[in-house]
DNA sequence: CCGTCCCTTGAACGTCTGTTCATAACGGCT
DNA sequence: AGCCGTTATGAACAGACGTTCAAGGGACGG
């Protein structure tokens, strides 16, 4: 059998075993003993069910409490949906990230429907949040990729291709790729690359998306966002964004920190996406951990730049209480 | 805390706990430290999210194989939708009995959804179905009987109002009792009853019913249907059937081998909805189980009386393939 | 204020589960 | 055919899990 493709055969035992574990209740010995098979067999069936997304395990949440984080960012921000993730005390942002990108994960395999048109942004969270999917096969699904990833400067190649590439391999997709640079150096380029036939098609997707799926970027994050540190901005650049009290970033178009997004000159270099799509969009999910992105985050929250968000709890409770000491 | 009513911080953390374990995929034992639990509580926490239907578990099944039971019987009967149990090899009726139910009670709380109303037939497969059902609160959900329960002879007094409640009580739903006799022994009685208001009121949900939920009875079966060995049929009455040729009931409505159920004298005098009713329903989930139920079965297949079969693998061969030996 | 009942708690136990590792079976290639 | 790399298998182990049970704590009534 080759990596990748997927045995029937295998599927049907694993599924099998599934039903008799997860809904007859029996013990992985009592399933061996029935089925003919020897109990380590019977193990690894079961995770082989459970890693390809067979198994769907989801927890109904009871009502938030009103005094939690979920509440609160709720009341401040009423077209908000919060997912405010725990995380261990003490713990480190790494931490923080690994454990927001399992539930984003998770969220998105239970957001997808079939038909639909996913906008994915890039970056070193969706980065994280493609390690941790959830197989399943959603039929006529499509993933584009919202802003740019082909840089003359981008040395890290294949990151991006393999985030998207592995968002629509795990459901069965297909990926339309954007290879325009991040950044023009001229937006003339930009515009006349906004006339090419193959530019349009990738926009017609994104317009017609029917879920996002993207970070913030900030410039003081503890783990940087990619954008930052790949060299994509020259000292210049981030010194002109400085100056024009630029918050933070969505799929590298630039807002400020009352979420306004006009006259900032960079966008119009920018790949991505008028932000005007990301707040019409009825589905959005955006994905945020650590400290150092509380500034960004409050920003776009202050432009409605997110329907659904995704966060680790202190970076929650920084952004309502503000930062500790 | 009195029993049955749900306590809201127990929920919160059990859905913590449950994050936790099934999404993060941490140990009970990191659990435990991370919320400053000891361990059992941890594990005590994780069943209470099971039983109460905090978490849910479903199998995502592949198509099945084309030599399966399954794709035969949808080859056979083209409006239904078969899900065939698996039971040990060698084992009694009365395991494929409770293989069958609880693998019908999961499929129930799969299917149902807020504001439907649900028919409710009774017996003694109903009645197993009812003890497997998982606990989940189904908004404006409505049961409603589909036969009578009130006879002049039922000793078993409680049994049929039991069951009827325990699925209620499991999805916080309402549910509307038939306290009329199961069969009257004057039909001209019933006639009169059906005009009664609260009678009518109970007919009218039946037929708005979205969701129908029986088995078939059969007067052979090696756990006879309870409606044969209640005493509510006189031998008189059960040779007159036998004369006529039928071959089963499905809410103590009879029907003939070949799915016929019109001028059988005896409907007149049963409380239960005319066959047309559950023939026309688009959605009906049938539990039959015990190789004695086998002619029941045809004939109601033959005469498109469900949409959805939960059968055990013996009885669904034996149907296809005739009961060896 | 004390006794009783009942529920909750966590240490300890025995079972169940995932993984490891040595061996066997398989399939491709020369 | 014969070799070799790869994959599949099940006995054995270590760890994780659910449950039991004795002790502790709170509510209620005497």
């Amino acid at each position: 059998m080759l990596p990748g493709v997927n045995d029937v055969t295998t599927d049907t035992q694993a599924a099998q075993v599934a039903r008799l574990y997860y809904v007859q209740g029996l013990t992985t010995d009592a399933i061996a003993r029935e089925l003919g098979l020897s109990r380590p067999k019977v193990s690894r069936l079961l995770s082989h069910a459970r890693r390809t997304g067979l198994v769907e395990i989801r927890i109904h949440d009871p009502q938030a409490q009103p005094q939690s984080l979920e509440a609160q960012l709720r009341a401040t921000y009423p077209f908000l949906t919060p997912h405010v993730i725990r995380v261990p005390p003490g713990s480190s942002e790494s931490v923080w990230l690994e454990r927001v990108s399992v539930a984003a994960a998770t969220l998105l395999g239970q957001t997808l429907r079939a038909g639909q048109t996913v906008g994915l942004a890039w970056g070193t969270t969706l980065d994280a949040v493609s390690r941790h999917l959830t197989p399943r096969h959603v039929p006529d699904l499509e993933f584009v990729q919202l802003n740019g990833s082909a840089s003359a400067r981008d040395f890290m190649s294949g990151f991006v291709t393999d985030t998207v590439t592995r968002f629509a391999g795990n459901y069965g997709a297909r990926a339309h790729l954007f290879p325009v640079p991040t950044f023009f150096d001229d937006p003339l380029t930009k515009q006349a690359m906004w006339r090419e036939r193959s530019v349009r098609h990738v926009l017609e997707l994104q317009e017609r998306a029917d879920v996002l799926v993207y970070s913030v970027g900030a410039a003081d994050a503890k783990l940087p966002s990619h954008v930052y540190v790949a060299g994509y901005l020259d000292p210049a650049d981030q010194q002109t964004l400085a100056e024009q009290g630029v918050a933070g970033d969505i799929a590298t178009v630039f807002y400020r920190a009352d979420g306004t997004f006009g006259g900032i000159p960079m966008n119009a270099r920018s790949s991505g996406p008028d932000l005007s799509l990301i707040a019409r969009a009825s589905q959005s999910i955006c994905v945020v951990s650590g400290l150092g992105k509380v500034g960004a985050l409050r920003g776009a929250l202050a432009g409605g730049l997110m329907r659904t968000l995704v966060v680790d709890e202190p970076t929650a409770h920084a952004l309502l209480h503000g930062l500790p000491g």
